[in-house]
RNA sequence: GCCCCCAUAGCUCAGGGGAUAGAGCGCCGCUCUCCGGAGGCGGGUGCGCAGGUUCGAAUCCUGCUGGGGGCGCCA
């Protein structure tokens, strides 16, 4: 007995008291809910619908349960069923009728947790989206975990994702970054509003070695060629880290080839066409104001030059071009400005915002040492890396760490104290109780316990009770998680799930002791052993991080 | 001035209308001849303040206080 089988039951219950005529059909709520309560004696599981449906039917709630009790007895497997407090309805059920998801999620495997809710979806996802003036710093590693795992979560629901980065390669910090590389191959002090990292100098002086002859250049043929060495070699170096991050995107998407192939231009056409476009003193603005934007915006600057929002405009328009349903951009909240401008974009091209074009924003992360807040400046070339962090604290508590806060928190990472107490971090804890379940497999074999008994019904200690629960909930976490753009739930849950795993080894023996027969209980335990340490292996799977066998 | 996010245990943070608000870390104690002790058990009156909506609010609404970020013909 799942929630949702539960859920499914109550659901058919309720429609039968309709027909009946004992409710009105409008009461009866979308969703119904069934939840674990906290405290054991209000049963297995329970639910509010008695009390959502009585204001809406005007009848008490206690009324509604009284309905529903003998429906709900009557199920297979459901013991017991009671009215407690306002209106709950408390469930209780065989453990029989619970244990026979362990065995349901073993043979289901690396699929148990998926769902098809969101098949026929194609979504587009872009983050990270790290300007390639230097290397992915804290902040855009933050996105690289949380968008990488969001992506996951989407495809466990059954959407097509593609995973997109725009590589701003147009523009004048492209320039800056043109001129620090210079700068610094001809030894002269970084320009004012250059970067200044040392990085800087490491590419210059790549470029150098490749290609002696281009200090001979002078002015802008030189600068162009820094320009174009540079950013390739930026480019290629983002690609390598967040490879080795676990981050691999389907498209790396070039500003530049937007301006290359036209498209900015077609996109301003269009926009023109439909009206959205004005001119004002020299300059092209698109009437953003119109479409819920707080101003309107410059298009096309009175030197000629496109502004940042053209680039934003045609890449918009690339996407839907290229049949995407929806396209998710995930900002920082540096950039939580630009979310009235692009829904006006979105707008502008008849498309729903909020359905076709959805923006994410993530607060910042910062860099504590010692308690004390550290600013951290590209241009000063002081910043924390992507590779700084995965060197410090590894792949697996990097990935774990960002992706387990909400994107609505503002982050602290002090390198210092990840560095030296690297136990602090809780994926360890979920990792060391998918390698236990491991271990207990190989003992297991070792003593000849085989799979080839299983009674449900045995499973009926406290602790076990509490595990298959924690187990069942796993394709509802996965569910929200996707709906609400929340991998972080994922990792909570895992926490929980580890716990209660833990405390099933503690409690329950799941092998016989030393020359002991070999029970039903113990091939039947080995079967919720293994749906623990296939849970934890899902769940970290969509993380992106690694579910180790041994530790 | 306007906009966004945040405020929950000593610390870092979960909790998207339900019953007695949780986890990890830190601290103190305990852990049986037996599957890995990176585990388990025990030890706590913490939802910034004030209103409102509701049978019920940490959760939704309004105001206030405090903190972070943003408001360019920069990208």
């Amino acid at each position: 007995m799942t929630p949702e089988q539960l859920s499914l039951a109550i659901s058919k219950a309720l429609s039968e008291l309709v027909a009946a005529g004992r409710i009105p059909s409008d009461a009866i709520p979308k969703e119904i809910v069934v939840e674990r309560p906290k405290n054991r004696e209000h049963g297995d599981w329970a639910t509010n619908v008695a009390m959502q449906i009585a204001p809406k039917a005007s009848i008490p709630p206690r009324e509604i349960a009284e309905l529903l009790i003998p429906k709900l007895q009557s199920l297979d497997g459901v013991t017991s069923a009671e009215i407690a407090g306002p209106g709950f309805i408390n469930l209780f059920v065989s453990s029989a009728a619970a244990g026979v998801l362990a065995r349901q999620i073993v043979e289901s495997g690396s699929q148990y947790g998926k769902s098809s809710a969101m098949s026929g979806e194609k979504l587009n996802l872009e983050f990270v989206s790290a300007n390639p003036t230097g290397p992915v710093h804290l902040g855009g590693t933050r996105w690289a975990a949380v968008g990488d795992s969001l992506a996951r979560i989407f495809q466990s629901q059954g959407a097509t994702v593609t995973r997109e980065y725009y590589f701003n390669d147009h523009g004048a910090q492209i320039d800056r970054f043109a001129k620090s590389l210079v700068a610094s191959a001809k030894k002269e002090a970084t320009p004012e509003d250059g970067y200044a990292g040392s990085y800087i100098s490491e590419i210059a002086s790549a470029i150098l070695a490749k290609n002696p002859e281009l200090l001979r250049l002078d002015g802008e043929e030189q600068q162009e060629a820094f320009r174009k060495h540079g950013v390739e070699m930026m480019f290629e170096q983002i690609k390598e880290s967040l490879h080795n991050f676990g981050v691999d995107f389907d498209v790396y998407f070039h500003e530049n080839s937007l301006y290359e192939s036209g498209s900015v231009k077609k996109a301003v056409e269009r926009l023109k066409q439909l009206g959205h476009m004005f001119e004002q003193d020299g300059a092209l603005w698109f009437r953003s104001s119109s479409l819920g934007d707080e101003k309107d915006r410059v298009v096309i600057k009175s030197d000629g030059e496109a502004s940042y929002i053209a680039g934003d405009i045609a890449y918009y328009l690339d996407k839907r071009e290229r049949g995407f349903d929806r396209a998710l951009y995930m900002l920082g909240a540096d950039h939580h400005g630009y979310i009235g401008r692009m829904h006006a974009v979105c707008s502008a091209f008849g498309d729903t915002p909020g359905v076709n074009m959805e923006i994410l924003i993530g607060q910042m992360v910062s860099l504590v040492k010692g308690g004390q807040p550290v600013r951290m400046s590209k241009r000063a070339g002081n910043v924390v890396t992507m590779e700084d962090l995965v060197e410090t604290v590894g792949v697996d508590a990097a990935r774990y760490a960002l992706v387990r806060s909400s994107i609505n928190s503002t982050l602290d990472i002090d390198l210092e104290l990840l560095a030296k107490r690297t136990n602090d971090n809780p994926v360890f804890y979920v990792q060391y109780a998918h390698a236990r379940t491991k271990q207990v497999d190989r003992n297991a074999e070792s003593l000849g316990v085989a799979r080839d008994e299983f009674d449900p019904a045995l499973l009926e200690s406290e602790a076990e009770g509490e595990l298959l629960s924690k187990l069942s909930e796993f394709p509802r976490i996965l569910a929200q998680s996707a709906e609400f753009r929340e991998p972080h739930r994922v990792a909570r849950y895992l926490e929980e799930v580890a716990g209660s795993y833990h405390r099933f080894y503690d409690n329950c023996r799941i092998l016989p002791l030393p020359a002991k027969p070999i029970e039903t209980i113990h091939k039947t335990r080995l079967w919720l052993n293994d749906a623990a340490g296939t849970v934890l292996a899902n769940g970290l799977a969509l993380l992106g991080v690694s579910a180790p066998e041994r530790m």
